[in-house]
DNA sequence: GCACTTGGTTGACAGCATCAACCATATGGG
DNA sequence: CCCATATGGTTGATGCTGTCAACCAAGTGC
């Protein structure tokens, strides 16, 4: 077996690792409670949870993702019966996005998978440790995001 | 509303987000230099240009990645002339993996482009911060990847 | 009314992960 | 030597994700 602390220097190997094991673990943590739902729909449905009068163009903002995306994953909340589309008393275009109860139940599930899956991978950090690495990782989110200005 | 910071600074978002911005960005810089190469193939190609003898089981478990994605990414690289495989002579069931002249040539426009996503993704961190960065995720990567190893 | 923008949907396709089946070559034990 | 088994590698199938383009319907400003 390779030693872990081998081959890289290099910043864009580690986030590639990082990001796999990461989701791999989420991956099982979520299937692990017969919650059969992949990861964008569950940053979907958290989005939607967490905000009260989302529309799919909130969404795919919020998580910069594109719309074709967010249309499919909603359409799949939507048919899974956790979400539900109501008009949009302001724009006649648009729809205003809530979970079901059921949504909210699936998604305090989800909410706990997620703690475990970040609790384990950030065992060995301090608190502050975990805040300092967000707060990096914020500042090169910007860094990258603030010139080629999302066009959506 | 293109608010891009993000109220949350919840782990999961933004190593999503992160991730997200850096490939696309890393993308842009491959396909403006008409290096028609997915991110995988050029991790892969990296990893035979960087290490001597890897044959493909020694590539797969240095990305980490499943081996028939590794075998399908190979085989790409080799009929785009970027490798060349020669038998093992100290097992015959694998063979050894080797840049050609052309490989390496792509490589260094690859690692140019990389060099300046990454120049662009951390220009406002010190190389301080740079480093905990890495040792933090690196630090995050073991402590997912070894399994269910108790000991913490 | 008319151009134009914006929210959303659909189709098509590429990239990537994962699982299972499979072949060929080792390897070790009888 | 023969067999069981393990390992390196290949292939197929399937699903998730990202991206682009075309398109429709509803809003906006003139």
């Amino acid at each position: 077996m390779p030693n872990s602390s081998q081959s890289d220097s290099n910043l864009s190997d580690t986030l590639h690792r990082l990001v796999h094991v990461y989701k791999s673990r989420l991956r099982a943590e979520v299937a692990q409670r017969e919650l059969g739902l992949p990861i964008t729909h569950m940053r979907a449905l958290k989005g939607i949870c967490r905000n009260p009068h989302s529309t799919a163009q909130s969404i795919a903002q919020r998580m910069d993702r594109d719309k074709a995306q967010i249309t499919r994953v909603l359409k799949e909340l939507l048919s899974d019966g956790l979400i539900e589309k109501r008009p949009n008393p302001d724009d006649g275009r648009s729809q205003l996005l809530f979970p079901t109860e059921k949504g909210s139940a699936v998604m305090s599930h989800l909410l706990q998978a997620e703690r475990e899956t970040a609790a384990a991978m950030t065992r060995s950090l301090s608190a502050q440790e975990l805040t300092l690495f967000a707060e990096l990782s914020a500042r090169m989110v910007e860094n990258l995001s603030r010139e080629s200005d999302g066009g959506n």
